[in-house]
DNA sequence: CGGCGGGTATTTGTATACAATAGCGTGCCG
DNA sequence: CGGCACGCTATTGTATACAAATACCCGCCG
């Protein structure tokens, strides 16, 4: 991950989410090429990967401007979050193995660990929770699921999150794991399902209670894909239906 | 549409879809840039889209290979499809304004005159297929949604699946719009939810009869995400989960 | 005073050259 | 005869120059 293309997404991503960046500035390839210490051609690269997390968004001329999140498009993203890695445990309770099972329960070790502390380690518990929800992505065998799930998980909200969270709260998400687990043993694959359903449901509502006041709904943040008029260009053409 | 990356996007596509380049085949960037009649850089950003796509695997390396996919592997995306698609139409019921809903029912007037002529207007039928499906994506209001669903959908594949279509299934594809339209013209998200699940469900077992014995199910193509091990550097790190 | 048009400056798109690196074959050594 | 190491080749990564497109500003005209 020394190319200057990651570094460049990193660093860009990096000043998004910390706000170094404001939403709705615009991007200019060369301004970020300077900052980021590299050329315009790893910057376009990263561009395009940001714009796929949704991170940035483009006009129809391809200008690059910082996305504005409203906490309603923050709840889409979990809701579907929540749809998507609730069928992810499901196929994963399927084909459950002894092995990644282990591998499980010794995460969640690690959190109940990192959480028994006086002060909560919470690195370790984001990295450890983290790992145990890529086992499970990873036990869920599909690629399609993988990818998606991706540009759908934005860790530094996860991180900020945790980070709100009250010690009841970091011991619910533990226990949330270790109900996971037991579906998982019993190869349950409807209770895997609700139970991960549930899980990021209630990581939305801990989001939304911490950002209760700082971050309120936007105006008119129209939360639609731009549709005929006057030649949108979408990156991915959402035409291509059927 | 006239950029170059955009037409050597659509022209790789189209050697991948129609078979042209054989699954498994190293794509090199001058050779793609060659064919397209333009340079590497434009090459260079078409394949990070169609990577996104899922259509062309990259090594840690960074070298390209066309995907191969197996019938598990559509399997897994028609039912993701399904499952967002679904979301989408349920989401759009609950938000359906009038003027959409008569363009809704425009659409599929088109197709019902598409499929009762004497040889089916398969064109035709894709098309106001198309945009059926995307007016009700456009209504759901999520930009979310719309991208993940953009790089879900395969048109191509819809259009080879068109073809296979007997008359009878053309009819049936017809009166599930009515179905979906009626649920919307009384804002049953549950409904609209459940027709568009059924739709694309049958969608998909349609195209795995037209290729029953043609593409059988490929021997060990695991469909997994790549874990750990060597450096595997997935474009979108499958490792930020929370 | 507002809208339109043209020109300029800014920004993105493309091509090309060069650098770095992975892959691969060959030949030497054990 | 097998394995390792070296070096060559193929391929991708990065930088830069230039071309094209567009947004913005300013002046003109209604």
């Amino acid at each position: 991950m020394t190319r200057a293309a990651d570094s460049a997404y990193n660093t860009i991503r990096g000043m998004i989410l910390s706000g170094e960046l404001s939403p709705g500035s615009q991007l200019g390839e060369e301004a970020l090429a300077e900052r980021c210490g590299v050329s315009r051609t790893p910057v376009r690269d990263a561009l395009r990967r940001l714009e796929a997390d949704l991170l940035i968004r483009r006009t129809g001329t391809q200008r690059s401007f910082v996305a504005d999140w409203s906490l309603a498009d923050v709840e889409d993203a979990f809701t579907l979050r929540a749809m998507l890695e609730a069928h992810a445990a499901m196929r994963a309770a399927e084909r459950m193995d002894d092995a990644v099972l282990e591998q499980l329960k010794h995460c969640n070790d690690r959190i109940r660990r990192a959480i028994a502390l006086p002060r909560p380690d919470t690195a370790e518990f984001v990295e450890a929770n983290r790992a145990l929800h890529m086992l499970i992505l990873n036990q869920a065998r599909s690629r399609r699921l993988a990818a998606l799930l991706g540009t759908l998980i934005e860790q530094p909200v996860v991180w900020r999150t945790a980070q709100q969270y009250g010690s009841e709260q970091l011991q619910r998400s533990c226990s949330e794991h270790d109900e996971l687990i037991c579906a998982f043993e019993r190869r349950d694959g409807a209770w895997a399902h609700a139970v991960m359903s549930a899980h990021i449901h209630r990581a939305f509502h801990a989001y939304a209670d911490a950002h209760k006041g700082i971050a309120p709904d936007r105006k008119g943040s129209d939360n639609c894909v731009q549709f005929s008029g006057t030649t949108p260009q979408l990156a991915h053409p959402v035409g291509e239906l059927g």
